[in-house]
DNA sequence: CAATTTGTATCTACACATTTT
DNA sequence: GAAAATGTGTAGATACAAATT
């Protein structure tokens, strides 16, 4: 019999003694899993301490350690020594972001679909890859990473970028997030922790969640992660790996400048972690000169550089370059046979195509110009908030709001007046609540009036509704 | 300090006692771990019980049980209460077949690369989706999973193989492998038991192990998995998952009868496991009019069914076709977002316009019939081992042979003798020595008179060696 | 800045089931 | 068919580290 009674005790979490049976720990997670994902217990809410449940239960304490384990392994919370235990945010919830189709009415302004209309350029390189009549040799189980001059295409498109490489260590994956699975599924194992940005690409997220892996949000100013942070977290976390997007993170548009990457590389190397560095909007800025270089180079090999074509190019067609260093081309081989055997040479062979004959930086400049003619744009509607901290030229910005409303109203919200955007908790790591914001995109609207009659609805819903931060 | 002297006592794993510091059971498995990826412990060993272990390192026995947990997820030991602890097969290599470039005098009937030449059928096709301009409908992030009339061309496709479902219960995948990675990541946890047929495909083993899933091996007769022991292993083991290849399973060649079938899944409906079937082989028995029903279908929801269509028509088109249940449809949408975002349209729109010009049939009619003239060449050599227990027409063959020599040694014989075939011990899930047994792939050698030579000098060899069983 | 709260890592204890002898 | 060997699952004890008061 416990001691004191709890039952006006005000526990967050308090699990039915009766239909308690053992396993008790077992039972116990399942209970608490049950109600998180049945939103009964909210994203942010604080668990009582592992000795109270205890305490409560009669049973000893580090049975609900063991509790709190299994559910930590699921993302479904989170726990910091002093502090106390938590409830994930979005783990009641899928953030996946996806195409889920809207009506005609709605104009898009939260998934990043990159001008995805089909080009006349590709349509050729298509036509010009079968005139070839050279598919047929690329159709058999041969180079599951790629084929020679495909790879070397890859290269030289990720010179420009700032990443510095040779075929040895490039495979081709059929689009960026299928090659962070096959990088994060070959580099780590489940329980492993990996440093991440306090606000990340949410996708990411949920991949980190599949894989079981435990994400460790590190601080970060206007400049990105904090060096000094990040070998805070290592020397109390054990820390495995980083996930990092140093040119124009998604989703806060910020751009690591090169001291901050040379500080980072230090603390990264000095700790062993294995970075995975994501690459999706560099090429944005090579036209114009200005692209920084990557971490993958400051690093010499202790890190893994993935650069997706679909946002540059196409959305369908699913490719995106890998660079690896040495000592790991054996995982990354044996990963990417185990999840995709090979990658499809059809979709490679036409984005190798594109690179060759020069039409890939063609269409990179066309959407460049889309892209900066729309940030002027978003300029226009929104001067106190644009390039602030982030990058002057951004597929997306990241807009400040002011509210203290669930994240999934407020999107509903400007759904019902006519534009989608996302709410910045789909993109947090943890319960992080100080300040919220949106991400609004610029580069799917289907034309440029339906993007500003979109901006002109989300300024005027913000007054409106005492919403607007000041500059 | 223990009583014991264990200096002359034969462990077969002996840990050093100096060099060990806390935490124990990180540096043992990380010793023992060592040891068995140098193959300074050969597979198949036999541990010392944990008990002896402990005693030796004057240690509770349970931080050994610790220490063989860790290098159970890993793949590296399995253990029988009773038995004892054993160093898995392959724990020291990759037995993961890929097409590893031979040299143009090797024959190959390893891989099974599907009479791989690339087919004008199939160009045509390529041709004519372009030709409809429709292409550039497809190429946006809009149906992830497939286009509404690809999805009917897979169900179409799969009816005929004896899988019955609908659109909303389908989805398109870069391949099998792919699409197996999938459902594993989607509905499993790391540390997970899956059951699974004792020799069964190895890159579905490497895949396990890369998803830290256990397979448990269940005993089967000549029709396959015996469901008394797939009852006694659930007893035993809270087994979540089942793979099976019903039809023409890799690499034993057998086809499950139609009562066997549903025997087992009762055995699977009434442990609530959920079956992963992959079909790689029932489209050779369809054109006859041969298939028999799946178990996707015996099963009523509690299953995916996988349909790779690599094999029967080209490999370089990397599509999968996928039949879920009901329960399971938010999970595997949700994995195929987290690793794969979208499957390539362009592939999966020529399989489509091959499955609805009926192109797509006279393909697999001409491979069948390749198929049959080649097992008849096989039947030939080996007439005793012909259509023994396995199909009668098939890919692949699995002849019994009469040597206790390490795997690779006898691979590496015959790749000096010019050809390459695979041993048992490749796609063995546990030590499993009684027989061995090599993998005859039909469907790779360039044409039929390699393949002709291949059997000949594989019967020579087998031969000469005394290694031939008798009928 | 010392005491307290709280989570984490590691090792120990024990009941139990299966296999072998 | 009982006893011994052996692995598995669950629960408890203890030392420790970070955050808070």
């Amino acid at each position: 019999m416990p001691v004191n009674s709890f039952d006006s005790y005000p526990l967050t979490w308090k699990p039915e003694k009766e239909g308690l049976k053992p396993p008790y720990y077992k039972s116990l997670a399942e209970d608490l899993e049950y109600k998180i994902r049945n939103n009964l217990l909210k994203a942010g809410t604080k668990l009582p301490p592992q000795r109270e449940i205890a305490d409560y239960l009669d049973l000893n304490y580090t049975t609900i350690t063991r509790v709190y384990e299994v559910c930590k392994k699921k993302g479904l919370i989170y726990g910091t020594t002093g502090k106390g235990t938590f409830v994930s945010p979005h783990s009641a919830e899928d953030i996946t972001i996806t195409a889920a189709r809207l009506s005609d009415m709605c104009i898009e302004m939260g998934a990043i679909n990159g001008f995805s209309e089909y080009s006349e350029l590709i349509e050729q390189a298509t036509q010009d890859v079968i005139k070839k009549g050279y598919l047929r040799n690329l159709y058999g189980y041969s180079h599951p990473a790629g084929h020679p001059h495909q790879l070397a295409a890859g290269v030289r498109w990720m010179e420009q970028l700032g990443a510095h490489t040779d075929c040895e260590h490039t495979a081709i994956f059929a689009g960026a997030q299928n090659a962070l699975t096959v990088a994060f599924l070959s580099l780590f194992s489940p329980g492993d922790k990996i440093a991440a940005d306090e606000y990340t690409y949410s996708n990411f997220i949920e991949l980190a969640r599949l894989l079981h892996l435990i994400l460790i949000p590190v601080k970060g100013d206007e400049k990105g992660m904090l060096p000094e942070e990040l070998q805070k977290q290592c020397t109390i976390n054990r820390i495995k790996g980083i996930y990092l997007i140093p040119t124009c993170a998604n989703p806060t548009t910020i751009t690591i400048p090169v001291k901050r990457r040379q500080e980072l590389a230090a603390v990264i190397q000095k700790n062993h972690l294995i970075l995975v560095e994501d690459d999706i909007s560099t090429w944005l800025l090579a036209a114009d000169g200005k692209a920084l270089p990557s971490m993958f180079d400051l690093l010499n090999g202790q890190s893994v550089y993935i650069c997706g074509m679909t946002k540059s190019l196409c959305p369908g067609l699913r490719i995106a370059y890998m660079a690896f260093g040495e000592d790991f081309e054996g995982a990354i081989r044996h990963g990417l046979l185990n999840v995709n055997i090979k990658t499809s040479s059809f979709d490679a062979e036409i984005i190798t195509e594109l690179i060759l004959n020069g039409n890939a930086y063609k269409i990179a400049a066309k959407k460049q110009h889309w892209t900066k003619r729309n940030c002027l744009l978003y300029a226009k509607y929104f001067p106190d908030f644009y390039n602030k901290n982030g990058n002057v030229i951004s597929y997306y910005q990241w807009l400040p709001i002011n509210v203290q409303r669930p994240f999934h109203e407020i999107e509903d919200d400007l759904l019902n007046q006519g534009v989608r955007v996302y709410h910045s908790d789909r993109f947090a790591v943890t319960g992080n609540t100080e300040q919220s914001f949106l991400r609004v995109s610029l580069c799917s609207a289907e034309n440029t009036k339906k993007l500003e009659r979109g901006l002109h609805i989300l300024k005027n819903y913000l007054e409106e509704n005492h919403c607007s931060c000041t500059g």
